[in-house]
RNA sequence: GUGGGUGUAGCUCAGUUGGUUAGAGCACCUGAUUGUGGUUCAGGAAGUCGGGGGUUCAAGUCCCCUCACUCACCCCA
């Protein structure tokens, strides 16, 4: 606590964190409308889960082996708790699931939420460290036509939005069983090999050996060519739905490509694992992931419901936008009215004038900045209002005030008293 | 965490082998038009040249450190 005279300095938003400006918030909001609208026909219901939740929630449901929980987490020690910002939005809405009494009362539930995620990682193009997600869960359903809709409802929000191209790729990740025999033929694959991988490799080696075949160390790929694919391990139920699920997408003409390099870096993900991909964009091409996650209830105290789901990142989807071109458009609903004072008398009229517009339903603005009547003018046809009405000693003195048609550049004088209804008018014959 | 790039007016940038008061366009303000807008013309305001240190008679320009932004790797939405 510094006394006296404090240095002068700015401030920035804190490290990839950013704003959004007026200019911007139009797209936002058409992304919102657009996700809400795909979701509510199909029947989900919009939830909003807190923006942290006990640290445990996420390594648990996340898996302690896993980059997020690692090394992303952005955590507040309060005492005794520790709680930390969502880094996704499955866990939250699992807990949520769960505390409701859902699993008992309607197991069957389809929801959604929007909302900010965070990540302690280093910023760059399509990543940021607070970010928004359109997230989509089917809890309650084994069912392949589930896996299906949600897979087809991601492809057709990128596509709602104008874009095209995308690819939608899927793996299985099996369960169970398969998931175990698989695990034992990448050890006995792995083991002879391990004291040449790296140190993040054996370490995961021990902790959970699936994600050493994540690892991008040139010599660990190297190591990995020939390792077994899980897709040969599948048990007949686990293949069966694999196969469903992709006879389900190609009835809706959804194109469908398998590839056995998805393994989603969370570790409650079963069976379905998906990603929808927008290869024009190179480095960080997924636009959203998602699977299955059958036994996450089960791991949170919960019974054994299954459940699949997908996230949409915002991010990535503006920039797409962008670069195709499809932001712009969207026109901003400005006021219909601005008031103009013509001189230091009209100031109060153009505050009652307005409010009286304003009560009666017309939208109306006014000049806060002591500008003369030219600048007024000039705000008034930069804003892309309609109409001006001008209001000066010489008009109250008559009981009048000036109405300006600013698209067709004419002007009339109207009844102060009658301005409402005049307004109304003047703004039907301008549509 | 590891590499690369960039930091000059609100924004986009120019500033030549270091050399006098650091420039342009857009935006903003004022005037031409003492009560009327999108054009034009004239004028104006606006910069600790990211910050600190060093070399030099002289640094926006060269060197070192630092911070920020950005791109890529890792990972992921």
């Amino acid at each position: 606590m510094t006394e006296g005279k404090t240095e002068k300095r700015s401030y920035r938003s804190p490290r990839g964190l950013r704003d959004v400006l007026p200019q911007d918030v139009g797209v936002w909001n058409r992304l919102e409308e657009v996700a809400r609208r795909l979701a509510g026909q199909r029947g989900f219901s919009e939830i909003r889960t807190p923006m942290f939740e006990e640290t445990e929630l996420f390594t648990r449901s996340v898996g302690e082996v896993t980059d997020i929980v690692e090394k992303e987490m952005f955590t507040i020690k309060k005492g005794e708790h520790s709680l930390t910002l969502r880094p996704e939005g499955t866990a939250g809405i699992a807990r949520a699931y769960l505390q409701a009494g859902f699993a008992k009362s309607a197991p069957m539930q389809k929801l959604f939420l929007i909302g900010p995620m965070f990540r302690y990682e280093r910023p760059q193009k399509g990543r940021e460290r607070q970010f928004t997600q359109f997230d989509i869960e089917v809890l309650g359903s084994l069912d392949p036509r589930a896996d299906a809709e949600v897979m087809h409802l991601a492809a057709s929000f990128f596509e709602e939005l104008g874009m095209e191209g995308l690819e939608l790729r899927m793996n299985s990740m099996g369960d169970g069983e398969d998931r175990d025999r698989y695990r034992e033929a990448i050890r006995e694959f792995l083991a002879p090999k391990m004291a040449e991988h790296c140190e993040l490799c054996q370490s995961r080696f021990t902790r959970n050996v699936l994600r050493v075949l994540d690892c991008k160390n040139p010599t660990c790929v190297e190591l990995h060519q020939g390792a077994p694919i899980i897709l040969d391990y599948l048990s007949a139920e686990n293949r069966a739905h694999f196969d469903e699920v992709q006879d389900l997408l190609e009835s809706l003409d959804r194109k469908v490509v398998v590839d056995p390099g998805i393994v989603r870096g969370l570790d409650y993900y079963t069976r379905t694992v998906f990603e929808v991909h927008y290869p024009a964009l190179g480095a960080r091409s997924a636009l959203c992931g998602g699977g299955r996650y059958d036994h996450l209830l089960s791991d949170l105290g919960g019974p054994d419901l299954p459940a699949v789901g997908f996230a949409i990142g915002f991010t990535g989807t503006l920039i797409v936008l962008d670069q195709l071109g499809l932001k712009s458009g969207l026109i901003e609903d400005v006021p219909d009215v601005y008031v103009a004072a013509a001189d230091d008398d009209g100031r109060r009229g153009v505050f009652e004038v307005a409010e009286e517009l304003r009560a009666g339903g017309i939208g109306a603005v006014f000049d806060l900045e002591d500008k003369r009547m030219k600048a007024q003018m000039k705000a008034a046809s930069k804003g892309n209002h309609r109409l001006a009405i001008i209001v000066g000693s010489d008009e109250l003195a008559r009981g009048v005030v000036t109405l300006k048609d600013l698209v067709q550049r004419t002007q009339t004088e109207v009844e102060r008293a009658g301005i409402v209804e005049a307004t109304r008018l003047a703004l039907a014959s301008t549509e």
